[in-house]
DNA sequence: AAGAAAATTAACCTAAAAGTTAATTAATGT
DNA sequence: ACATTAATTAACTTTTAGGTTAATTTTCTT
Protein backbone atom coordinates (compact mmCIF):
# COMPACT_ATOMS: atom_id res chain seq x y z
CA UNK A 1 0.00 0.00 0.00
CA UNK A 2 1.48 2.91 -1.21
CA UNK A 3 -0.76 4.70 -3.56
CA UNK A 4 0.14 8.46 -4.19
CA UNK A 5 -3.85 8.97 -3.61
CA UNK A 6 -3.46 7.52 -0.15
CA UNK A 7 -0.35 9.32 0.43
CA UNK A 8 -1.94 13.03 -0.64
CA UNK A 9 -5.00 12.12 1.11
CA UNK A 10 -2.45 11.30 4.26
CA UNK A 11 -1.38 14.68 4.12
CA UNK A 12 -3.96 16.74 3.70
CA UNK A 13 -4.85 17.09 7.31
CA UNK A 14 -2.85 19.20 9.64
CA UNK A 15 -2.98 16.85 12.86
CA UNK A 16 -1.62 14.38 10.87
CA UNK A 17 0.97 16.52 9.27
CA UNK A 18 2.03 17.10 12.78
CA UNK A 19 2.40 13.78 13.78
CA UNK A 20 4.51 12.81 10.81
CA UNK A 21 6.66 16.05 11.92
CA UNK A 22 7.10 14.64 15.43
CA UNK A 23 8.30 11.55 14.03
CA UNK A 24 10.44 12.73 11.77
CA UNK A 25 12.47 13.43 14.81
CA UNK A 26 12.44 10.13 16.26
CA UNK A 27 10.23 7.24 16.68
CA UNK A 28 7.09 8.02 19.31
CA UNK A 29 4.29 5.84 20.80
CA UNK A 30 1.07 5.89 20.42
CA UNK A 31 0.56 7.97 23.50
CA UNK A 32 3.03 10.27 23.05
CA UNK A 33 1.57 11.27 19.76
CA UNK A 34 -1.50 11.98 21.17
CA UNK A 35 -0.30 14.28 24.26
CA UNK A 36 -0.22 17.42 22.06
CA UNK A 37 -3.61 17.14 20.69
CA UNK A 38 -7.07 17.78 22.40
CA UNK A 39 -8.77 15.35 20.25
CA UNK A 40 -9.79 11.70 21.81
CA UNK A 41 -7.85 8.37 21.83
CA UNK A 42 -10.07 6.83 19.62
CA UNK A 43 -9.11 10.00 17.07
CA UNK A 44 -5.81 9.91 17.22
CA UNK A 45 -5.57 6.22 16.14
CA UNK A 46 -7.55 6.63 13.26
CA UNK A 47 -5.34 8.79 12.00
CA UNK A 48 -2.73 6.58 12.35
CA UNK A 49 -4.40 4.40 11.11
CA UNK A 50 -4.78 6.02 7.79
CA UNK A 51 -0.51 7.19 7.61
CA UNK A 52 -0.48 3.23 8.38
CA UNK A 53 -2.40 2.63 5.30
CA UNK A 54 -0.83 5.08 3.21
CA UNK A 55 2.74 3.32 4.61
CA UNK A 56 3.98 6.85 5.52
CA UNK A 57 4.78 5.23 9.42
CA UNK A 58 4.53 1.47 10.40
CA UNK A 59 3.98 0.51 14.23
CA UNK A 60 6.11 -1.86 16.13
CA UNK A 61 4.34 -3.78 19.25
CA UNK A 62 6.34 -3.64 22.35
CA UNK A 63 4.74 -4.52 25.32
CA UNK A 64 1.63 -2.44 26.40
CA UNK A 65 3.03 0.22 23.51
CA UNK A 66 2.97 0.81 20.34
CA UNK A 67 5.64 2.96 18.99
CA UNK A 68 5.37 4.73 15.28
CA UNK A 69 7.81 4.53 13.25
CA UNK A 70 7.99 6.77 9.98
CA UNK A 71 8.69 5.53 6.41
CA UNK A 72 10.33 7.44 3.89
CA UNK A 73 8.67 5.48 0.45
CA UNK A 74 5.31 7.27 0.21
CA UNK A 75 7.18 10.67 0.78
CA UNK A 76 9.77 9.71 -1.98
CA UNK A 77 7.04 8.87 -4.42
CA UNK A 78 4.83 12.17 -3.12
CA UNK A 79 8.60 14.38 -4.04
CA UNK A 80 8.94 12.24 -7.23
CA UNK A 81 5.72 12.92 -8.50
CA UNK A 82 5.92 16.70 -7.35
CA UNK A 83 8.88 16.93 -9.28
CA UNK A 84 7.06 16.43 -12.82
CA UNK A 85 6.64 19.76 -12.18
CA UNK A 86 9.95 21.00 -10.70
CA UNK A 87 10.05 22.83 -14.62
CA UNK A 88 7.74 25.65 -12.89
CA UNK A 89 10.23 26.82 -10.39
CA UNK A 90 13.32 26.22 -12.32
CA UNK A 91 16.15 25.25 -10.74
CA UNK A 92 14.96 23.54 -6.91
CA UNK A 93 15.88 20.54 -8.87
CA UNK A 94 18.72 20.31 -11.39
CA UNK A 95 17.97 20.18 -15.01
CA UNK A 96 15.10 17.87 -16.40
CA UNK A 97 15.09 17.23 -19.87
CA UNK A 98 11.84 17.52 -21.35
CA UNK A 99 11.69 14.00 -22.41
CA UNK A 100 11.98 12.94 -19.21
CA UNK A 101 8.85 15.30 -17.88
CA UNK A 102 6.94 13.70 -21.25
CA UNK A 103 7.79 10.09 -20.69
CA UNK A 104 7.15 10.41 -17.03
CA UNK A 105 4.04 12.43 -17.46
CA UNK A 106 2.97 9.75 -20.20
CA UNK A 107 3.33 6.91 -17.60
CA UNK A 108 1.83 8.94 -14.93
CA UNK A 109 -1.63 9.94 -16.76
CA UNK A 110 -2.21 6.10 -18.09
CA UNK A 111 -2.00 4.98 -14.34
CA UNK A 112 -4.22 7.66 -13.30
CA UNK A 113 -6.83 7.24 -15.57
CA UNK A 114 -7.25 4.30 -13.47
CA UNK B 1 -6.11 30.48 -0.61
CA UNK B 2 -2.58 28.39 -0.56
CA UNK B 3 -3.38 26.31 2.44
CA UNK B 4 -1.61 23.49 2.63
CA UNK B 5 -4.38 20.65 3.43
CA UNK B 6 -6.05 22.12 0.78
CA UNK B 7 -2.79 21.41 -1.61
CA UNK B 8 -2.70 18.01 -0.70
CA UNK B 9 -6.08 17.30 -0.74
CA UNK B 10 -6.16 18.49 -3.70
CA UNK B 11 -3.68 16.07 -5.01
CA UNK B 12 -5.05 13.15 -3.30
CA UNK B 13 -7.71 12.60 -6.00
CA UNK B 14 -6.01 10.83 -9.76
CA UNK B 15 -8.57 13.05 -11.61
CA UNK B 16 -7.27 16.05 -10.30
CA UNK B 17 -3.62 14.96 -10.62
CA UNK B 18 -4.21 13.63 -14.49
CA UNK B 19 -5.82 17.31 -15.10
CA UNK B 20 -3.04 18.98 -13.44
CA UNK B 21 -0.06 16.61 -15.27
CA UNK B 22 -1.76 17.50 -18.39
CA UNK B 23 -2.03 21.55 -17.23
CA UNK B 24 2.12 20.68 -17.34
CA UNK B 25 2.43 20.87 -20.69
CA UNK B 26 -0.14 23.72 -21.21
CA UNK B 27 -2.94 25.49 -20.64
CA UNK B 28 -6.32 23.84 -21.62
CA UNK B 29 -10.22 24.62 -21.78
CA UNK B 30 -12.60 23.04 -19.22
CA UNK B 31 -14.27 20.81 -22.31
CA UNK B 32 -10.54 19.58 -23.48
CA UNK B 33 -9.79 18.97 -19.73
CA UNK B 34 -13.04 16.50 -19.64
CA UNK B 35 -12.79 14.88 -22.46
CA UNK B 36 -9.95 12.05 -21.62
CA UNK B 37 -12.65 11.14 -18.29
CA UNK B 38 -16.29 9.13 -18.85
CA UNK B 39 -17.58 11.25 -15.89
CA UNK B 40 -20.07 14.28 -16.62
CA UNK B 41 -19.10 17.70 -17.12
CA UNK B 42 -20.20 18.98 -13.46
CA UNK B 43 -18.14 16.58 -11.97
CA UNK B 44 -14.85 18.26 -13.97
CA UNK B 45 -16.59 21.38 -12.96
CA UNK B 46 -16.21 20.51 -9.23
CA UNK B 47 -12.84 18.83 -9.81
CA UNK B 48 -11.78 22.21 -11.19
CA UNK B 49 -13.09 23.90 -8.52
CA UNK B 50 -11.56 21.96 -6.14
CA UNK B 51 -7.82 22.90 -7.91
CA UNK B 52 -9.08 26.23 -8.57
CA UNK B 53 -9.84 27.09 -3.89
CA UNK B 54 -6.39 25.50 -3.61
CA UNK B 55 -4.61 27.83 -5.75
CA UNK B 56 -3.26 24.93 -8.06
CA UNK B 57 -4.93 26.41 -11.40
CA UNK B 58 -6.48 29.46 -12.36
CA UNK B 59 -9.21 30.23 -14.76
CA UNK B 60 -9.38 33.14 -17.31
CA UNK B 61 -12.75 33.35 -19.78
CA UNK B 62 -12.02 33.72 -22.89
CA UNK B 63 -15.71 33.65 -24.56
CA UNK B 64 -17.36 31.14 -23.80
CA UNK B 65 -14.53 28.97 -22.91
CA UNK B 66 -12.17 29.19 -19.91
CA UNK B 67 -8.81 28.50 -20.06
CA UNK B 68 -7.25 26.20 -16.91
CA UNK B 69 -3.82 27.51 -16.52
CA UNK B 70 -1.63 25.52 -13.77
CA UNK B 71 -0.38 27.80 -10.67
CA UNK B 72 3.22 26.50 -9.55
CA UNK B 73 3.15 28.18 -5.83
CA UNK B 74 1.09 25.66 -3.89
CA UNK B 75 2.86 22.84 -5.60
CA UNK B 76 5.99 24.38 -4.08
CA UNK B 77 4.62 24.62 -0.99
CA UNK B 78 4.12 20.95 -0.80
CA UNK B 79 7.54 20.51 -2.20
CA UNK B 80 8.99 22.48 0.23
CA UNK B 81 6.91 20.81 3.21
CA UNK B 82 8.12 17.30 1.58
CA UNK B 83 11.79 18.97 2.45
CA UNK B 84 11.54 18.85 5.86
CA UNK B 85 11.66 15.25 5.36
CA UNK B 86 14.11 14.84 2.51
CA UNK B 87 17.13 13.68 5.48
CA UNK B 88 15.21 10.24 5.25
CA UNK B 89 16.23 9.81 2.00
CA UNK B 90 19.49 12.12 2.29
CA UNK B 91 21.21 14.08 -0.43
CA UNK B 92 17.50 15.55 -0.91
CA UNK B 93 17.04 17.41 -4.04
CA UNK B 94 20.25 17.03 -5.94
CA UNK B 95 19.52 13.45 -5.10
CA UNK B 96 15.74 13.31 -6.93
CA UNK B 97 17.45 14.09 -10.32
CA UNK B 98 19.47 10.47 -9.87
CA UNK B 99 16.25 9.04 -8.93
CA UNK B 100 14.32 10.62 -11.96
CA UNK B 101 16.88 9.78 -14.39
CA UNK B 102 16.99 5.96 -12.52
CA UNK B 103 13.01 6.53 -13.62
CA UNK B 104 14.05 7.40 -17.01
CA UNK B 105 16.77 4.70 -17.67
CA UNK B 106 14.03 1.89 -16.34
CA UNK B 107 11.55 3.24 -18.89
CA UNK B 108 13.98 3.26 -21.52
CA UNK B 109 14.92 -0.47 -20.83
CA UNK B 110 11.36 -1.39 -21.31
CA UNK B 111 11.15 0.11 -23.95
CA UNK B 112 13.88 -1.90 -25.78
CA UNK B 113 12.82 -4.78 -24.59
CA UNK B 114 9.78 -4.87 -27.03
C1' DA C 1 -33.93 35.66 -33.88
C1' DA C 2 -33.23 30.93 -33.03
C1' DG C 3 -30.53 27.13 -31.89
C1' DA C 4 -26.24 24.84 -30.56
C1' DA C 5 -22.31 24.68 -27.59
C1' DA C 6 -19.49 25.63 -23.20
C1' DA C 7 -19.71 25.79 -18.69
C1' DT C 8 -21.92 26.31 -14.35
C1' DT C 9 -25.57 25.86 -10.83
C1' DA C 10 -29.17 23.34 -8.41
C1' DA C 11 -30.95 19.43 -6.27
C1' DC C 12 -30.16 15.14 -5.05
C1' DC C 13 -27.77 10.50 -3.67
C1' DT C 14 -24.39 7.47 -1.41
C1' DA C 15 -20.26 6.72 0.83
C1' DA C 16 -16.67 8.05 3.69
C1' DA C 17 -14.08 11.47 6.90
C1' DA C 18 -13.52 13.09 11.38
C1' DG C 19 -14.97 13.41 15.49
C1' DT C 20 -17.52 11.78 19.86
C1' DT C 21 -18.47 8.40 24.15
C1' DA C 22 -18.61 3.85 25.89
C1' DA C 23 -16.94 -0.76 25.83
C1' DT C 24 -13.16 -4.00 25.04
C1' DT C 25 -8.56 -6.18 24.81
C1' DA C 26 -4.16 -6.84 26.43
C1' DA C 27 -0.10 -5.91 29.20
C1' DT C 28 1.69 -4.06 33.75
C1' DG C 29 2.24 -3.12 38.65
C1' DT C 30 0.86 -4.06 43.44
C1' DA D 1 -6.17 -11.75 41.83
C1' DC D 2 -7.12 -7.06 40.82
C1' DA D 3 -6.93 -2.49 39.42
C1' DT D 4 -4.43 0.59 36.06
C1' DT D 5 -2.70 1.96 31.80
C1' DA D 6 -2.20 1.77 26.54
C1' DA D 7 -4.51 1.27 22.73
C1' DT D 8 -8.19 -0.25 19.89
C1' DT D 9 -13.00 -1.34 18.50
C1' DA D 10 -17.94 -0.39 18.34
C1' DA D 11 -21.70 2.47 17.63
C1' DC D 12 -23.21 6.71 16.53
C1' DT D 13 -23.40 11.78 14.56
C1' DT D 14 -22.44 15.42 11.38
C1' DT D 15 -20.26 17.09 7.47
C1' DT D 16 -18.24 16.76 3.07
C1' DA D 17 -16.62 14.31 -1.27
C1' DG D 18 -17.72 12.86 -5.50
C1' DG D 19 -20.82 11.57 -8.49
C1' DT D 20 -25.48 11.90 -10.98
C1' DT D 21 -29.39 14.36 -14.01
C1' DA D 22 -31.90 18.42 -15.13
C1' DA D 23 -32.03 23.33 -15.56
C1' DT D 24 -29.69 27.74 -16.38
C1' DT D 25 -26.53 31.22 -18.13
C1' DT D 26 -23.65 32.95 -21.54
C1' DT D 27 -21.59 33.01 -25.94
C1' DC D 28 -21.21 31.72 -30.74
C1' DT D 29 -23.17 30.51 -35.35
C1' DT D 30 -26.38 30.71 -39.01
Amino acid sequence: MDNLSDTFFALSDPTRRAILLRLSKGEATVGELAMPFEMSAPAITKHLKILEGSGLIRKEKDGQLRRCILQEKPLKGAVEWLGHYSHFWEGSFAQLDDTLKAMVAGDNAEEDAK
